[in-house]
DNA sequence: GTCTATACGGTGATAGAC
DNA sequence: GTCTATCACCGTATAGAC
């Protein structure tokens, strides 16, 4: 493969990721992608075939910046439950900072087409399993039932993920237009989620 | 307006809240909407005009719902704050288990439009101020800034509305087949959420 | 009010020149 | 490999009969 190839292409695979995330892909366009990399649509289909192909791309990357690499820290023995916790929060909120519209559009594509994730989430190379040790491993640890355990887990990420998949509501009512505000506020919750979860083991379940 | 006529429309506010719930509005086919009403294409724009006009009266009314009307109850005084919280919790998780798929269609046309929010958010009858008006009034009780009680307000509602907008995900990550259990799982929250932001409040934070 | 038929624009995809 | 031109189809919307 020339650099050529790899450029267009990977030009073409930038411009499908903003136009794909921002829009999903019902609402995106080839004739918008093809604007963003600075071609024209025919040669959209040249490299990728169709529109669901391109898509099918960029969806498993995306999927894979989704799932928390940082799992299996929490199963590791090196860190105190506590820090583990920190880590995790602290690395999770970090990622969707970084790609604010990640958890919108994974959220929304899974809604519109929740059959096909099996596969995605095998190709994405992310280990199911690994999650469900995790959860093994803080039930005994918290003396918790799995299920509680499960629960908590679940906490954990809804605190992370949602302020970023329901930002434009919550911004619109509780704070400025000066969106440095929001983002102030996430930067915030790195820490705070993070101490508002351990303060729940502190006390008695 | 003759009976008749309430009842085509009806029929047909039916269909669409169904269909574009699912699909979104640019996943919903008017068609798709025609067949599921029992009637043919013409009608709807008959009745509706056209498609954003049909969609509009679906995302308002369904924008409606998802403003937890409870929320005043958290101003009351006739009841202790835990109280609160658990009225809130209940609710609000009992809406969205009467409507699953509320959450992600809210989060998913925000997300697609955030421009018209303001004006929605004024014809839902919704009164944003009260919600600070409750933000304040947490801060005053628990002894924190505006700023720490927002942070807690939005960590009871990301635990509420998370698992049904990520619901897809993970009930395959963490659940079996037999979707009664998520169901369950859901049920469940109910309480122990309720339960788990009050953990939170009696430590010292 | 409700239907059938159709106009009209847009969109994904392909053909073919260079 | 990249472009222009074009096809075939689909989806919204309207015309007009009943």
């Amino acid at each position: 493969m020339t650099d050529q190839q790899k450029d267009t292409e990977q030009m073409i695979l930038n411009a499908a990721r903003k136009v794909f995330i921002e829009k999903g892909l019902d609402g995106a366009r080839m004739q918008e992608i093809a604007d963003e990399a600075g071609i024209n649509k025919a040669l959209l289909h040249y490299y990728f075939r169709s529109k669901d192909k391109l898509f099918g791309m960029i969806f498993q990357e995306e999927l894979g910046k989704f799932f928390p690499k940082i799992i299996s820290v929490m199963s590791s023995s090196e860190y105190s439950l506590e820090d583990k916790i920190r880590a995790f929060v602290n690395d999770y909120i970090s990622i969707f900072i970084k790609n604010p519209f990640l958890p919108s559009f994974i959220l929304r594509e899974l809604q519109r087409d929740p059959e096909n994730l099996r596969q995605f989430i095998v190709k994405s190379g992310f280990d199911v399993s690994s999650v469900k040790f995790v959860i093994t491993n803080l039930s005994n640890q918290l003396n918790m039932t799995f299920d509680e355990a499960r629960h908590f887990m679940i906490n954990m990420v809804s605190l992370c993920i949602f302020p970023f998949a329901g930002r434009p509501l919550i911004e619109k009512i509780l704070f400025s237009e000066d969106k440095s505000e929001y983002n102030q506020f996430l930067e915030e919750r790195k820490v705070i989620v993070a101490e508002y979860i351990i303060r729940t083991l502190k006390t008695g379940k």
